[in-house]
RNA sequence: UCUCCGGUCGUCCAAUGGCAGGACACAGGAUUUUGGUUCCUGUUAUCGGGGUUCGAAUCCCUGCCGGAGAACCA
């Protein structure tokens, strides 16, 4: 215990990722003087998305926990780009995921400072004023293969180019005759040491400096400066500008600036998402979209607006955790994180999406009851609400099956299953539409001793059906959200088959439902929260469009759901293996599986493959719909058993019963219809067989039978138990 | 073709020369008035080839694969 205890503790000191290791290094070493400084640098065109959030865990986040600080700076260095719609959005998303900057800057707060900077890197003759336009400067500047050559305007004299850039700010020349570029090194492998821009002529109004300026200078030479003069220590950015990182260092060395350190993560990538702004810019341009806060977008505001809690992106932000490896985290932790959010905090309400009626024939017309139904069914402290009951009822269309198939255990014709909080009732009647056929009521009988949902004399009722009062029910829009995109890599370009990403989008990314009943205590949530809806997923009060007379509510993620997934799998494994086409069957393995699915025969079956009176049998076996896989088959668990005691069975023509040690350490008691081919079983008595070990009991009129053993045989002979002697132990898996 | 960065379960992240571990996903089971939740169990990985070392995911060499890089974008 103390030894685990030490365990833990020491996980808990060790540090989560390579950054914070840098952090805590210099915080030993006293670099820095123990402080802690990062920023949040956003350029205002565009939303912030989950990727964004992502950056802003870790800057925010080391700040934190470091007792330091994160600024939040705009890098509005581009005036032609950026717009102050923005910047609303984005503070009010950094917020909402619950973190607050020390201090609010803009790089364009600084021009005056980057400009001096300038002037002091052309006074010490590392930088000048170049004439060549676009074409030329990247001509000159070459390629991975080729050198760069010098600007014939490189060795400008530190006076002329001084003046040159004082009127390239005083606004004398026209957008793109000059530039201010640094004069660094034309035959670097990195391109961006190749005499990079510091600064060019754009006559454009820019959202807070106005018509002041008429140069900008380029990202490369702000943000370090910006940094360094908010004596940031730990510049945390994505990995696309570690090549521009010796940059970054050039500029601090030579501005005698404070030396803020870049450090580089790999940025997040999702399946079925798309994260690039343009991108996403796109989707609300073309109309894909409704907006930038479509619950469908992965923006914050869109997460926000289907019903996602920041709680819940912080957590998943914490679990992808932060490193270099270029990745693809899959969509489905996400889900993880908000339904493990979620799961603990929302009320549990019921909805029924797409109703069908369900009248209760013994109950009285005109009558409600009115139950008192927790609001947290797992924590009774949360207060209940009251939900009427009535005689006519909606319940879920998919809650109904009329011809029941395996492992339902949902609503059918004559079945019994548990209306949640109210009772049991039992399926009497169908009634359908003569014209289509298409069931439009179901008649019902409750057991009226099973008020409250248990029933009176224990007996087992497996389905659990949500509903709602047909005459209490209130109207509601309900919007299932699905992924946007339906294959995992959207962004996937072929060579041969140029496809845009707008090809690979989800035409049922958005299902609307109308016409759903929901019940009377969901009229009175308010807009933005979030409930779930019993049995069917997680779901929030749309913030702009739900109100009390027109309940609106956004899907946010469903309850994972094992049932579909047993149905899908089912269907693929049909399609997969040729089951449920008659043409393609094999006989022994269905004729196997057929019996399996019986599931109560205690007359042993012949092994699959094995030819013999079973296979015979086939000529007139009639295979079952498709309520069973081959998938199914292969689950059967095959153990060695060694027959312990073997005797007739009192009473019976055809049984025989085996107690086998199935290394279990208990005996099992088999029986089997072989007394034909053992009059005296006792010959058995020291034997191998094989068992199929994982069926359920099943009571027999003569006991219980745990088990089957395997048999086969000719017809002339009859049926034997396959035995074998050697060194298998009882227990042994037989594959 | 050049330079830089990266390569560990299906996915994401750990292991800092000493038992390859966690989460998600998947599979099985238990509990369950949500086919939910919870709990238990299980399958699965060090890109290849050499070398150094008592010992290599980790260090060295080499090959392969992926990402980034030639905007007056950030």
């Amino acid at each position: 215990m103390d030894e685990a205890a030490a365990l833990a503790a020491d996980q808990v000191a060790r540090p989560s990722d390579f950054i914070r290791e840098f952090v805590e290094e210099d915080l030993r070493t006293g670099k820095s003087c123990g402080r802690v400084a990062t920023r949040f640098p956003p350029e205002p065109n565009g939303y912030l998305h989950i990727g964004h959030a992502k950056a802003i865990c870790i800057d925010f986040g080391i700040a934190n926990q470091y007792d330091g600080t994160c600024n939040l700076r705009y890098d509005d260095t581009n005036p032609v780009v950026e717009d102050v719609e923005y910047v609303d959005a984005i503070e009010a998303d950094i917020r909402w995921l619950g973190f607050q900057w020390a201090s609010l800057h803009y790089a364009s707060d600084y021009f005056e400072s980057i400009y001096e900077f300038a002037c002091l890197l052309i006074r010490k003759g590392l930088a000048y004023v170049d004439d060549l336009d676009e074409e030329q400067i990247r001509e000159y500047r070459g390629n991975f293969y080729v050198k760069g050559r010098e600007s014939p305007f490189r060795d400008r004299t530190v006076d002329e180019n001084l003046e040159l850039f004082k009127a390239m700010r005083e606004g004398a020349f026209a957008d793109g005759a000059k530039v201010l570029r640094a004069k660094i090194d034309l035959n670097s492998q990195n391109m961006n040491l190749r005499d990079p821009l510091l600064y060019r002529i754009k006559h454009a109004h820019h959202h807070r400096t106005g018509n002041d300026w008429c140069i900008y200078p380029m990202y490369d030479f702000a943000h370090p400066l910006s940094d360094s003069l908010e004596r940031i220590t730990y510049s945390i950015c994505t990995v696309e500008f570690e090549a521009h990182r010796p940059l970054y260092d050039w500029f601090i060395e030579k501005c005698d600036a404070f030396p803020s350190r870049q450090i580089e993560f790999a940025r997040l990538n999702l399946t079925y998402t798309v994260m690039s702004k343009r991108k996403l810019l796109q989707l609300v341009q073309q109309n894909r979209v409704t907006g930038w806060d479509d619950p469908r977008m992965p923006t914050l505001a869109g997460m926000r607006r289907r019903g996602y809690t920041p709680e819940a992106i912080r957590a998943f932000c914490e679990r992808i955790g932060v490193a270099k490896n270029d990745s693809v985290v899959d969509v489905a932790l996400l889900e993880h994180a908000v339904r493990e959010d979620l799961n603990r905090r929302s009320p549990r309400m019921m909805a029924v999406l797409k109703p069908l009626r369900l009248v209760i024939e013994n109950w009285p017309e005109g009558e409600t009851w009115d139950i008192q139904a927790p609001n947290f069914p797992e924590d009774p402290s949360h207060g209940t609400r009251t939900l009427p009951f009535s005689k006519v009822l909606y319940i879920e269309r998919d809650d109904f099956k009329e011809e029941a198939v395996k492992g339902w255990f949902r609503l059918s014709p004559g079945a019994e299953v548990r209306l949640r909080y109210a009772c049991l009732v039992r399926c009497t009647g169908v009634v359908k539409d003569p014209a289509t056929g298409e069931v439009v009521e179901l008649r019902a009988t409750m057991d009226m001793d099973s008020k409250g949902g248990n029933s009176p004399d224990g007996r087992t009722v497996r389905g659990t059906l949500h509903w709602v009062s047909v005459m209490h029910a209130v109207d509601a829009q309900v919007r299932l959200y699905d992924r946007l995109f339906n294959v995992e890599n959207p962004n996937a370009s072929n060579p041969g088959c140029p496809q845009s990403f707008l090809d690979f989008l989800n035409p049922d990314s958005l299902e609307e439902l109308p016409c759903c009943k929901v019940e009377p205590a969901l009229a009175s949530v308010a807009p933005g929260e979030r409930v779930q809806f019993e049995r069917i997923g997680y779901f929030c009060a749309d913030s702009k469009d739900h109100s009390p007379s027109r309940p609106v509510f956004n899907r946010t993620v469903g309850l994972k759901d094992s049932w579909a997934r047993a149905e899908r799998k089912g269907k693929d494994s049909l399609k997969a293996k040729g089951v449920g086409d008659p043409a393609l069957n094999s006989g022994p393995a269905l004729f196997a599986a057929a019996v399996v699915n019986a599931g109560e025969s205690s007359v042993p079956v012949a092994a699959p493959g094995q030819s013999g009176a079973s296979v015979q049998a086939l000529a007139d076996f009639k295979p079952l719909a498709a309520q069973i896989t081959i998938d199914d088959f292969a689950k059967i668990d095959l153990r060695v058993g060694l027959v312990k005691e073997a005797g007739l069975v009192e009473g019976a023509k055809k049984l025989i019963r085996l107690c086998v040690d199935v290394g279990e350490g208990h005996l099992r008691t088999v029986f089997a219809g072989i007394r034909a081919a053992y009059p005296d079983p006792a010959v058995l008595v020291g034997r191998r067989v094989i068992v199929v070990a994982n069926l359920k009991p099943r009571e027999m009129k003569f006991g219980l039978s745990e088990g089957m053993c395997l048999a086969a045989g000719e017809p002339e002979t009859g049926l034997f138990v396959a035995t074998f002697d050697g060194e298998a132990r009882p227990g042994d898996k037989v594959s």
